[in-house]
DNA sequence: CCTCTGCGTAGAGGA
């Protein structure tokens, strides 16, 4: 869908709408006092309107109202402006929007009494003869009409959409709902005006009956202009929308099987239109960078910004450039083809219930109320009671529309609570204006914004500033402030040797560090240790991350050190107990002047906030001596240079052992779009640093991972921390118990090694079982490993270990629904059923890995190719790692051929049969079955059942 | 083949 709004440089001219389409950071546009002033004065209109009062006093209350509302404090904040200036250049347009009303509003005394001109389609149902008429507005049905219009392609906004009454000498008058678009700026009614509202007016008609016209309303002025849009301006409107759609969706093309940028259309050669245009930058970078017929090669040669514009650059930046334009454009494709909103359109309630994510056939209940400006508190019921409700989850992004998808992206908004037949959400419309029995749709919002903030990162990054490699000061008292010696000093003593060094390396460099951050290595200690020093120095810093949950397991930890910090970021994702860091909660003790939001801004030496985070007022104004982001190892290229930009000197830490960015585009991953800053910038080795001193796993775990990962770099930082087992207080009872029932021949080997403490790594090779997978559209799965993980954790519960401190890990989010749903009851609410992916920077004291993968010669998927992923899985246990999974399948798996070379050598694989499994199976879920609840003491058998001696299962 | 977190939007006007 195209975006409605007609301004000259997205919908017109070639070149420039394509660049403005792949580019629409507000780094590039960030606003000026006219662009917030139209904002603000827009505002007060649309109040009125509602509350149908044009008064000057209401009209006066809704601007004081405005100009101290948090959102506007802060676009202020941004462009330098102060209250008064504002307040200044709003006031001006008061009177005329009180004029307004009086002229043209029915409920104003002499309303009704302008004369207009209206140029008439000459089809039209308005009439031929007479062009003049007057025009009242007799209601407001809606204010900013969200219309979503695939029919036409269009999206867009309309300020007001009204009831008119439209008099004609001698006629009776016509009623009409028309589109009105205001406008602060000049009185222009220019073709960029009229052809917005003449699109508007197209929307409109995809709603209701074809209003035929729109209406301009200048507030300067507060005249009134219509726009009649002709069948034939509808269509040329509709031709350049089709090329720029074109231009947009197929912004890629394959040549021999290889994806690369398609050509745009010639660029503009209009030296007016390209002097202020603020993709002038992008425009000239992807001139330069992509284009084969680059235009300083053509004979005649208007556009010189380009050269200007570009210069600074060289051939590897332009490459770097479109390099990732390309990845960006490719994972965007398959992003928006995946989850896109089109599914709300193209795919009916019932089909999208099925694949999750949305909730159809819902009716309002109850009345709606206002929880705050513009935001309304909503209860819908599923109409039919039986269903019950999958995929919203509290905290989604939704969008609502009607049943049948006519009235789409009515209102979006967020769930607040799930109830067990309804949905109560936040909307940005009140939606009781619609009839009691209208149903409605709640689709989950996805891929809103795309990957712009990636594009307005890179674009950033072409930005003409110095460059050099890094480089490092030479002594650390040279740096550290005197007053701040000792406590460092103090700090310091907390930290082993290589902890120490990475504080040291961060303190003497001149631009980056990077610290390397194997498994349970202190990562988060580290940099909380760092944040401190670096406070104590009087630095101020900005600390980032790709998550919300990183972002706040540091500052958790900091909180505890009472260091002061701002956090950034929606409430609703932030941790409990930072909320009162959060500027919202800062601002809601009372914020009401700009002074009162720079002092707010500038308060703390520490901000938080994730990389996605940087768009936010406070960085088009402060900078920072450093900037740490966490988990940079995960983060893709172009979002973790967005923070970057707002310090002078930056650390990244992570492990590029572990999982990178996720990329969903096979060929942009194998393009190299997963590899992360962190690891490109890995290659100036003076700038890395290690921390190989771990605290979490047993010596025979970690050295899994040294044998796979590593090469041995990994060390236990203690003694207990080498020899911590796995306590189970009720062991020696289970185990009798397992004598006492199974009395076999062959006692299995793995089970009484599953529960020995002292072999902490235990793998069992289920292909004798053997223990087949399962493929099915929704995924992979392994029921028999699914019941060998119940088996054990049952088995694991009954000899005192805590569900706590049990983590169950697959690869597959499929297994880990066959896992659950064996794991029901209150007895394993505790524990922890999760993806590799999802465990990543966590640990347990026991982990059961189940592989899945078991088949003869069928297909390997990729998950397991991931040499990192297994690094990870095998990394995150502390006393007890239980692996399962087939040998000869995994064997397959070049990393996972490596880890089980390594156990058989350490003779810690076992191979089960499948009468063996079937015991051990049947004994633990006997008692499951005999006991209701897991954690009460065992049945005891009679004494003479059991042969003593033998030390055997028995039936 | 199947791993998943971030993003509030669309439009404010200038020349």
């Amino acid at each position: 869908m195209i975006k409605c709004k007609s301004s000259k440089s997205s919908m017109v001219n070639g070149v420039q709408s394509n660049i403005s389409a792949f580019f629409v950071s507000k780094a590039f546009d960030g606003g000026s006092k006219q662009m917030l002033n139209g904002t603000i004065v827009h505002d007060i209109f649309q109040k009125a309107a509602i509350s149908s009062d044009f008064s000057p006093e209401r009209i006066q209350t809704f601007a004081a109202e405005a100009l101290k509302s948090p959102n506007y404090l802060g676009q202020m904040y941004s462009l330098k402006l102060t209250q008064a200036d504002m307040r200044q250049e709003v006031e001006e347009y008061l009177p005329s929007l009180s004029e307004w009303a009086k002229n043209y509003l029915h409920t104003s005394p002499q309303a009704g009494q302008k004369q207009l001109t209206l140029k008439l389609p000459s089809d039209g149902a308005l009439s031929k003869q007479d062009a003049t008429c007057s025009v009242t507005v007799t209601d407001f049905m809606d204010i900013e009409e969200n219309i979503w219009c695939p029919r036409f392609g269009l999206k867009g906004k309309i300020d007001v959409t009204a009831g008119v009454r439209i008099h004609r000498r001698g006629r009776k008058p016509t009623e009409r709902i028309v589109p009105l678009e205001l406008k602060t700026g000049k009185e222009t009614n220019s073709i960029e005006h009229r052809s917005q509202v003449i699109l508007y007016t197209l929307m409109s008609s995809a709603r209701r009956c074809d209003p035929e016209a729109g209406f301009l309303v200048y507030l300067k002025t507060g005249t009134l202009h219509p726009v009649v849009g002709n069948h034939m301006d509808r269509r040329e409107l509709i031709k350049i929308r089709n090329s720029l759609a074109h231009h947009v969706g197929n912004n890629r093309i394959k040549i021999d099987g290889k994806s690369q940028m398609a050509p745009l259309p010639a660029i503009v050669s209009d030296q007016q239109a390209c002097k202020y245009c603020p993709q002038k930058r992008n425009c000239a970078v992807y001139n330069r960078a992509l284009e084969r017929d680059p235009v300083e090669n053509c004979s005649e040669y208007p556009q010189a910004f380009v050269q200007s514009e570009s210069e600074h650059l060289s051939q590897v930046h332009l490459q770097y450039f479109s390099h990732w334009l390309l990845l960006c454009t490719l994972e965007a494709h398959t992003m928006e083809n995946k989850g896109g909103r089109r599914n709300i359109w193209l795919q009916t309630a019932q089909q999208r219930e099925k694949s999750g994510g949305c909730a159809g056939n819902m009716q309002l209940t109850g009345d709606v109320s206002v929880l705050s400006d513009g935001v309304y508190k909503h209860s819908f019921e599923r109409k039919v009671g039986d269903q019950t409700l999958t995929g919203l989850i509290v905290g989604d992004r939704i969008v609502v529309s009607d049943q049948d998808s006519v009235l789409i992206g009515l209102a979006t908004g967020y769930v607040t609570e799930i109830t067990v037949s309804g949905v109560i959400c936040s909307l940005d419309k009140n939606l009781s204006k619609y009839s009691s029995n209208t149903v409605f749709r709640l689709d989950q919002d996805e891929g809103a914004g795309g990957l712009s903030t990636h594009l307005g990162n890179l674009s950033m990054l072409m930005e003409n500033t110095p460059t050099r490699p890094p480089q490092f000061i030479d002594s650390l008292s040279s740096v550290l402030p005197r007053d701040a010696k000792d406590t460092v000093a103090n700090i310091l003593k907390g930290l082993n040797k290589p902890q120490k060094q990475a504080m040291k390396k961060v303190l003497l460099s001149k631009d980056y560090t990077l610290i390397v951050g194997m498994p349970g290595t202190g990562k988060t200690t580290t940099i909380c240790t760092l944040v401190r020093i670096l406070h104590a120095c009087g630095f101020s810093v900005l600390l980032t991350s790709y998550t919300h949950s990183a972002v706040d397991n540091i500052l958790l930890k900091l909180k505890r050190f009472k260091i002061g910090f701002l956090r950034l970021g929606r409430a609703q994702k932030v941790h409990h107990d930072i909320l009162p860091f959060t500027e919202e909660s800062c601002r809601a003790k009372g914020i009401q002047t700009l002074e009162e939001l720079e002092q707010l801004y500038n308060k703390e030496l520490i901000v938080a906030t994730t990389c996605m985070g940087v768009k936010h007022p406070i960085f088009s104004r402060r900078r920072f001596d450093f900037c740490i982001v966490d988990e940079a190892s995960q983060i893709s290229q172009p979002v973790c240079l967005g923070p970057l930009f707002y310090a002078q000197r930056f650390v990244l830490v992570g492990d590029h052992q572990q999982l990178p960015p996720i990329v969903q585009n096979a060929e942009a991953r194998s393009l190299g779009m997963d590899e992360s800053l962190f690891k490109r910038l890995e290659h100036h080795s003076d700038a890395v640093v290690q921390l190989n001193v771990q605290y979490r796993m047993n010596s025979a775990i970690m050295s899994l991972s040294n044998a796979l990962m590593y090469e041995g770099r990994l060390e236990c930082g203690s003694e207990r921390t080498a020899n911590a087992v796995l306590q189970l207080p009720s062991r020696a009872q289970v185990e009798k118990e397992l004598d006492l029932y199974v009395c076999q021949p062959q006692y299995s080997a793995w089970v009484q090694a599953a529960l020995e403490p002292n072999s902490p790594v235990c793998y069992l090779d289920t292909s004798e079982v053997p223990a087949p997978e399962t493929v099915e559209k929704s995924g992979i799965s392994n029921h028999t490993e699914a019941i060998l993980v119940q088996a054990l954790v049952t088995l694991l519960l009954k000899a005192g270990c805590r569900a706590s401190d049990i983590g169950v890990i697959a690869p597959y989010r499929q297994q880990l629904k066959a896992i659950s749903s064996l794991l029901q009851g209150d007895a394993f609410k505790a524990l922890e059923v999760n993806t590799v992916d999802k465990y990543q920077g966590r640990d347990k004291s026991v982990i059961i890995v189940s592989f899945v993968r078991s088949n003869p010669e069928g297909n390997l998927g990729e998950l397991l190719q991931d040499w990192r992923r297994l690094n990870v899985a095998i990394t995150r246990a502390k006393h007890k790692l239980l692996m399962l999974g087939s040998a000869p399948t995994l064997r397959r798996y070049a990393p996972l051929e490596k880890l089980l070379c390594h156990l058989q050598q350490e003779d810690m694989i076992s191979f089960e049969n499948e009468s063996l499994i079937a015991e051990f199976v049947k004994f633990s879920l006997m008692q499951v079955t005999s006991s209701s609840c897991l954690l009460l003491p065992m049945r005891r058998y009679p004494e003479s059942t059991c042969d003593k001696n033998k030390n055997l299962f028995r039936f």
